[in-house]
DNA sequence: CCATTAGGTAAAGTGGCTTGACAATAAATG
DNA sequence: CATTTATTGTCAAGCCACTTTACCTAATGG
């Protein structure tokens, strides 16, 4: 027997890249041409605003020197800056300028058009369900070996 | 006011990251442990069986010569040959070796172990509706601009 | 036939990552 | 205190999965 019809990894992945790919194309289309897919990751829930390098890069499951770089990236095309942390002279803080601001903006609206536009093909009420399950599934741990 | 709880992209990036990783570690734990996760994509649903590098890239969205890169590990780690395409002798066919039919069945193996865990924690009628509803968002055109 | 197209591949370059090393500061310890 | 130890950020080198460019070969169509 062959695969059944598509299965659930699939099934996952294609909606989770109209996602991404969303996101990008509003950035793009609205002020940031210059946003790379790479930093969609930074901009990820619940966001860079106010964190250390280190910390965020743990919260990404980064080391911290992929983080760097793409930190560098973000600063020098404006959307963020890695001032020094008060508490802590070794480390510093990431804080969002206007322009990341405006990014963080146009992405939370390119994911609420699309939970619009999903809301409407399913229903309101299967939607929600959606939700829920996946975020019941994202608690779940893998069958153990 | 933040986002509000974790957003659709995030909700999705999780379970199918669990998906892959498990794909993974199953393969690494039987027999496979030179299967590279960016093989994953060659594997994926139907699989290269049968299939032509070009057709293949193709349906994967990647360029010849990335896929031909891939091939090139997997028919050197034994998976698959490439082989003259009968039909026409600029092509190739891929065929799968007995190793990398082993491949498809840990892959499968591992993905309805998964689904089974996934059913009893959210119930068979509940994650059929899951399965249906990521269906219908797969069809599902992004927003226009 | 010859011109054009399609299929595969080799070579070089790119971007996002890793690992290793290190200076600076903080925290723990004697 | 002084001294060791751990943490933070960063530079550097290298890796790997790509892309772009360039070709060669074989099929296709006038």
């Amino acid at each position: 027997m062959p695969f059944g019809p598509p299965m659930i990894g699939a099934l996952l992945r294609v909606p989770w890249e109209a996602v991404q790919s969303h996101m990008l194309r509003r950035l793009h289309e609205n002020g940031c041409a210059d946003f790379d897919a790479a930093y969609l990751r930074v901009f990820g829930y619940p966001g860079p605003q106010g964190a250390r390098p280190s910390e965020l890069a743990a919260r990404l499951g980064m080391s911290k020197q992929a983080l760097n770089y793409l930190l560098g990236g973000l600063e020098r095309a404006g959307y963020l800056e890695r001032q020094p942390h008060p508490d802590d002279s070794r480390s510093r803080r990431i804080a969002l300028t206007p322009r990341g601001l405006g990014a963080v903006k146009v992405i939370r609206d390119a994911v609420a058009e699309l939970e619009t536009s999903w809301t409407q093909r399913l229903g309101p009420k299967r939607f929600a369900q959606l939700r829920k399950m996946l975020q019941e599934l994202g608690r779940s741990p893998l069958p153990p070996t």
